[in-house]
DNA sequence: CGTGTGATTGACGCCTGTCAACGTCTGTGG
DNA sequence: CCACAGACGTTGACAGGCGTCAATCACACG
């Protein structure tokens, strides 16, 4: 499942990633290099499990992974997907507590593992880290205290079209236009929290109403003001 | 509406504050009690306004406050209470963001205002205070997380269950057993993400089951378990 | 070409939100 | 002390949104 691999860019990626590490000095990247690991993972494969121990945190190098909670009866309720540059799993090292989510490999992916102790020692000594990591989780709280609000107040309607244009902006689209992640209906469904063919049939609205364009899993938007009329306030 | 307040207990109120100021020296603390305010606010008073700017953030040192996002037509969507010994508005002081929620008094209360200067300051001085925000900002994202698939996937009344039992353990009952926070109904709607129709339907089920007992706003847990039961599966 | 996963579609009905009417309590002003 | 306005709580009626179940289709893979 695992292999593992040279990254020759490694270093730069380091740099690169989010902005987060270009606080450390020459020293401390070059310790972070060689205590981190690199592996390649398959679509599908485990990062980390819920409940299981945080050994440390991953960042993403290539590829997209897949993070969410297990609720009830196993139904997924996707937090968020991570792509190059983001970095997962820190709440848990920080908090010292176990994952609270469980990371799965949405598209094959080159992550980097950085061991709690690392990660910890880092924060310790460079404070422009720990605050930039400060920072980091800040935003992030701000956006979930958004999305508490939308998904008790809106519509799955609302909160659907609101997806789609996220992940085109966060995405970004192919040549065509298609938005350049690739979900199952049930994925979306998990994201928006709603059922299956819920999504099915207000995908299949927004598309007889020409907003959007379907091509198997793809999608591409046609008109955005409706949508986004749709997920402000309707 | 506001008044200046001599507050005797605020040195050690500061060191007492959910552990956060104990990471300061004498000097910085000193600093910290000279730098601050304290007012007197009442019920119902604004303590601030989404999308205003952040200028510092506030300690609780009594009282109860209610922040709240305003969602569709004006609905306000309750993200938590705060009490003595929490800190609100760091949020948005750290990211450098306007304040994404609007505080109000719920109980009358008395705040302590740390400028966003001096809180900042501290933290790019002090690095076990500043790695202490770190925690608190992760705690609260984990808390976030959950509770995004709670609204996601839970039925209401699986989530006024939960609810319910939150605020009992948060904020504790007092010599009669009733939960020491008088929320409305409307409120409860507004935390659970539903409207006031439907939290009162659940209240009298919930009460003609005989799990709960109601006084007015009051509310007294008789039977935990089955309570449990509805918050955590079903 | 069988098997399996995911996508669709239709039927059905419950959960919830909305609307409206009415009861209750409290604070204010006369 | 009473009357009244206003906020909140409660209840019933009703409809629509959305979840669930089941059948069928589409497509990829071994």
């Amino acid at each position: 499942m695992k292999q593992k691999v040279n990254i020759p860019a490694c270093n730069d990626c380091v740099s690169d990633m989010s902005g987060l590490f270009r606080h450390l000095n020459n020293e401390q990247l070059t310790r972070l290099n060689f205590e981190k690991s690199c592996q390649f993972y398959h679509r599908g494969d485990h990062v980390f499990h819920e409940n299981n121990k945080a050994t440390g945190c991953y960042c993403v190098n290539s590829g997209i992974l897949k993070l969410y909670k297990t609720g009830i009866e196993g139904k997924e309720q996707i937090i968020l997907f991570a792509k190059r540059g983001d970095i997962i799993g820190y709440r848990s090292v920080i908090g010292a507590e176990p994952f609270c989510t469980t990371a799965r490999v949405h598209e094959d992916a080159t992550l980097c593992f950085i061991p709690s102790e690392v990660l910890l020692q880092l924060i310790q000594e460079s404070h422009a880290f720990s605050l930039a990591m400060l920072k980091l989780a800040c935003k992030e709280l701000g956006e979930a205290n958004s999305f508490i609000t939308d998904i008790a107040q809106k519509t799955v309607k609302e909160r659907l079209a609101e997806i789609i244009l996220y992940l085109r902006t966060s995405f970004g689209t192919d040549n065509e236009g298609f938005i350049k992640i690739v979900l199952t209906r049930e994925e979306m469904a998990n994201i928006v929290g709603t059922a299956t063919e819920s999504v099915i049939r207000q995908l299949s609205e927004f598309k007889s109403d020409g907003l959007i364009e379907l091509k198997g899993r793809k999608i591409k938007v046609l008109q955005i003001k409706p949508l986004e009329r749709y997920s402000n306030l309707a």
